[in-house]
DNA sequence: CGTAGCATGTAAGTTGTTACATGATTCG
DNA sequence: CGAATCATGTAACAACTTACATGCTACG
């Protein structure tokens, strides 16, 4: 009765869009689900070998002429349970933890100018989130047009909009705010 | 030089509230920076007891009749140096990690109505957010109507707002377009 | 009389990052 | 020739959670 953690879960899912390496699954989900989550190889490898050994997923050694060798990790039957279990429990509650507001709050121990540059660079950081879910969304459109699953793909990446676009509104105010009480 | 870590800066922070026993500090967090940070006990006191050693905060023992002794903490001169440094420094980029959204995002392997719930108690829990805000919104006004600091405390809170609303709305169009998928 | 609040802490375990190590090929 | 890409991995550390342990008082 091993309990997995969310790393497991994360690479299980990506793993039923088909066989992949550890290299492949850190390239696919930067794209994919990287602006809600993220995966460092110092997660992904071991926990690859992890759940080879627990039988979550198989592991084949693939010849790569001319390239260093590939192990590729394949979901089992055991793998795709565990992944559907998962699915259907309600998210376990995300600690909070945000820097950017911490060092907010915090403010009027130091000039507002501080702030106030914190806030904009947040606000650039809002545009250029804005600008890739637009890049991911044309890449979308042409490399899963037809994908059943496309729909899903498209709520998260139209939440990151809703809250980029959001964040950005926010700053724009807080700035003015701030603006008003260098004077 | 010791580096320290944001779980040192955030109780460095609060204690710039004024001296404060762990227990304290806690329940201060609790409503204040609550919605955007949270430390645990486990946490709290063997960072204090550290900053101690470290001379960033001077620990008082205060007797307290009829209940358990208190550790008072307070920052001193060179805490209060690493807060503001810190302070001036551009907040570091958080690791996005959200287990709702990447079941959502995997949402395809499953029934369509399991998702709609995980985003049925997703919106709920803004409505709960936006209504504790509500309660904090207030709460200020009472207690620190006239503290310099409460606009900045104010633009937190208004994040927190912008936020809640913003992902409320995004989960009312998700659902609509969950029922139509289960038709 | 039980529960909640006050108050402090430790220990074990989990999780995660970062930096390092290796080594081939391709492209400018 | 140097940098980037492909590809895998380890080791050291940092950070954090959870459960446990203690014990008193106030309140319903």
């Amino acid at each position: 009765m091993s309990r997995l953690n969310q790393s497991q879960f994360a690479l299980l899912g990506l793993l039923s869009f088909g066989a992949m390496s550890g290299y492949d699954l850190k390239q696919l989900s930067g794209w994919s689900v990287g602006h809600f989550w993220r995966e460092s190889y110092g997660q992904i490898y071991p926990t690859l070998k992890k759940m080879a050994t627990e039988g979550l997923v198989s592991r084949k050694n693939e010849a790569n002429p001319g390239r260093p060798d590939r192990y590729v990790y394949a979901l089992t039957t055991a793998g795709r349970k565990e992944l559907t279990a998962w699915l259907r429990k309600p998210p376990s509650a995300e600690v909070p933890r945000n820097e950017f507001l911490l060092k907010l709050f915090f403010g009027g121990l130091a000039s507002p100018s501080i702030s106030a540059e914190h806030v904009a660079e947040h606000r650039a950081q809002c545009q250029r989130a804005l600008a890739t879910y637009k890049a991911t969304r044309k890449r979308l459109e042409k490399e899963a047009a037809n994908d059943p699953q496309k729909p899903f793909w498209l709520m998260t990446l139209s939440y990151g909009e809703h809250m980029a676009r959001a964040k950005a509104k926010w700053c724009d105010e807080t700035l003015k705010e701030l603006e008003d009480r260098k004077k």
